[in-house]
RNA sequence: UCCCCGAUGGUGUAAUGGUAACACACCGGUUUUUGGUGCCGUUAUUCCAGGUUCGAGUCCUGGUCGGGGAACCA
């Protein structure tokens, strides 16, 4: 295919981003040779979020729309932060979201040999240098936005001193924070980060690739630039907040002449009602607020996997919210809406009541067992159908019963006819209640020849109410989840008040709830449409054969203004 | 105080000097053996002031507001 035929065809009509236009600019005029190469370059230091989902979905996206590749780099030169458990779980989300980096996988630690040579280049170019100062000593020097800084004594060292200096520094010869090299580039420049930025620092520590083979890091700066460089990146996308950067990126592709990767900057992802920073989401975990990275109301890809959400959504969703550079805050519905549509059209309906109460349809026989016929899923007609066992016995949900109603109430109620879906329309008779008014059972009687799907009846019913045959039903906990934090923009405030706003409320447990008999087959990994009440998965860490666990990944649409 | 970026309905995104549109949310109607889905519809938008132009959301100037920017973090 070629890169016109990528352009043309049917996506031609959607509006292009600035990013995918800058992209068929650069095609058009034949930079690269039309070669489009992305990357996707995590810190293996934290889990990854619905956030870093719109940033793999434009990379990996963008190069797969324009005939392109993407390769994954792990970003570990700072080794006191990262850990090979985050690299295998970052790659375990990439998968399960459908990513293939077909580019490769690499690592920022397996240039640090190419970097130490790129760092000699600039000292023997009098680009850098080596200063002795303390960190305090080089920040007081550093000036201020709008007030020039002052150089370092360290400026004008020799360059053979310099070369030796740094050989020692790799060499082991001086201590953790005695020495750094610093670009040489200018003290006054409006850009604080030109001001002579650090770009290696000693640090004795052990690095998860590298173990002990190096004592010297360079920093985030004078690798980026120079991985993507080596990897012959054309186009690197990341977050605005590395707008200030892209001077210094160019800098040093320019000074050391290599291949010049082209930065650029979109928006990142944020949602209401929600904290995306790997910062606050460890400190959820560490205080044990979470239950772990991939607690389901965590917006981790792990979280997001146990709750319940389909890589299908999350790519929809990240399609969705688009590409542009002004700062955005979407509102969680999207992504909910995102699930819903996905699900609706595949999740397999069953029938479930979480707060079960006994519904007693007296004409009906005791011990009579009747299989009654219903869809997988009316959506999808290849589904197929299954059958539910009806007997007199049945739970019914509590809130589908209610003694004082008005005339918006479809539902059960004291001379109000409603239909079991499925099954049939059944009339009330009274019902039980205990001391405290509560509700224990309700009576009914079936209405003769109204059997779903032959029904001649004649009686119409307003309401459908799901229900699970009492002697075959399964029974089982399901949690149900709700924001974790109350505040729309719970990072909004002062540092810590994030923890101050969690919701007290996030997670309900419910136990004693009943299944149909179906749900005994539930495996891992599959949604399904609790009729009435939203989309449901398998936990995939608590569940047990014996003891089924359910999560509720986001309920169904309520229009119900009762 | 200085530098960089941005500003379009409630929330996002488009309109590339020529009728401000699409999605989500909201509200209403309709269909429905899920108060779901589907279908139809309502409400609502160019930060401000000048300028250029036959014509400005778009270009220019100035302002306002928001975000980012000083780490031996990425």
């Amino acid at each position: 295919m070629s890169n016109q035929d990528a352009v043309d065809g049917d996506e031609s009509k959607k509006p292009l981003n600035f990013i995918e236009q800058k992209i068929e600019l650069d095609i058009a005029s034949g930079k690269n040779g039309g070669r489009i190469l992305t990357r996707f370059p995590p810190e293996p230091n934290g889990y990854l979020h619905i956030g870093h989902a719109k940033a793999i979905c434009v990379s990996f996206g963008l190069a797969e729309k324009y005939g392109g590749i993407t390769n994954l780099r792990f970003d570990d030169t700072n080794p006191e932060k990262e850990s090979v458990e985050y690299v295998d779980a970052i790659r375990r989300d990439l998968t399960w979201l459908g990513f293939d980096w077909k580019g490769g996988e690499f690592y920022t630690s397996d240039y640090f040999g190419k970097l130490y040579a790129f760092a000699l280049q600039l000292i023997d170019q009098g680009q850098a240098y080596v200063d002795g100062q303390s960190a305090e000593e080089m920040a007081s020097q550093k000036g201020a936005p709008g007030t020039p800084g002052t150089s370092s004594p360290h400026r004008d060292r020799a360059l053979e001193e310099n070369r030796q200096l740094f050989e020692e520094m790799k060499a082991g010869k001086h201590a953790d924070g005695s020495y750094v090299l610093r670009a040489r580039i200018d003290m006054s420049n409006d850009n604080m980060l030109l001001r002579d930025p650090v770009i290696y620092r000693i640090k004795f520590i052990d690095h998860h690739r590298t173990g002990k083979d190096w004592v010297i890091y360079p920093m985030y700066d004078f690798a980026h630039g120079q991985s993507d460089s080596i990897e012959g990146i054309t186009h690197s996308l990341c977050s605005l907040e590395f707008e200030n950067h892209r001077p210094l990126y160019n800098w040093f592709i320019e000074s050391l002449g290599i291949f010049p990767s082209e930065q650029t900057e979109f928006a990142r992802l944020n949602l209401n009602y929600t904290i995306m920073s790997k910062r606050k989401l460890l400190r959820l975990v560490e205080d044990n607020a979470v239950d772990g990275w991939d607690d389901p109301r965590m917006p981790t890809i792990s979280g997001l996997r146990r709750r319940g959400y389909t890589p299908e959504a999350i790519r929809e969703f990240a399609d969705r919210v688009g590409v542009a550079k002004r700062n955005n805050t979407i509102d969680v519905s999207l992504l909910e809406w995102a699930l819903r549509d996905d699900l609706n059209r595949r999740a397999p309906r069953v029938m479930a009541v979480l707060n079960p109460i006994k519904l007693v349809v007296l004409n009906v026989p005791s011990g009579e067992v009747e299989w009654l016929q219903t869809d997988n899923n009316p959506e999808d007609p290849e589904a197929g159908s299954r059958t539910l066992p009806f007997g007199r016995e049945l739970w019914m949900e509590a809130d589908d019963f209610k003694v004082d109603v008005n005339k918006k109430w479809f539902r059960l109620a004291p001379g109000r006819t409603v239909r079991l879906k499925s099954a049939y329309i059944v009339e009330y008779v009274d019902h039980i209640e205990d001391d405290q008014g509560q509700v224990l059972e309700v009576h009914v009687n079936r209405v003769a020849n109204s059997k779903s799907g032959e029904d001649t009846s004649g009686v119409k019913a307003k309401g459908t109410l799901h229900w699970v045959a009492a002697s075959h039903s399964i029974e089982s906990e399901v949690r149900l989840y709700d924001r974790l934090f109350m505040s729309a923009d719970p990072e909004g405030g002062e540092d810590t008040n994030f923890m101050n706003n969690l919701n007290p409320d996030s997670l309900q447990i419910l136990s004693g709830c009943q299944l149909e008999p179906s749900l005994s087959e539930a495996s891992i990994g599959v949604v399904y449409q609790f009729t009435r009440l939203g989309y449901f998965t398998v936990d995939s860490k608590y569940s047990k054969q014996e003891k089924l666990v359910f999560n509720r990944a986001v309920t169904l649409k309520d229009g119900w203004k009762g």
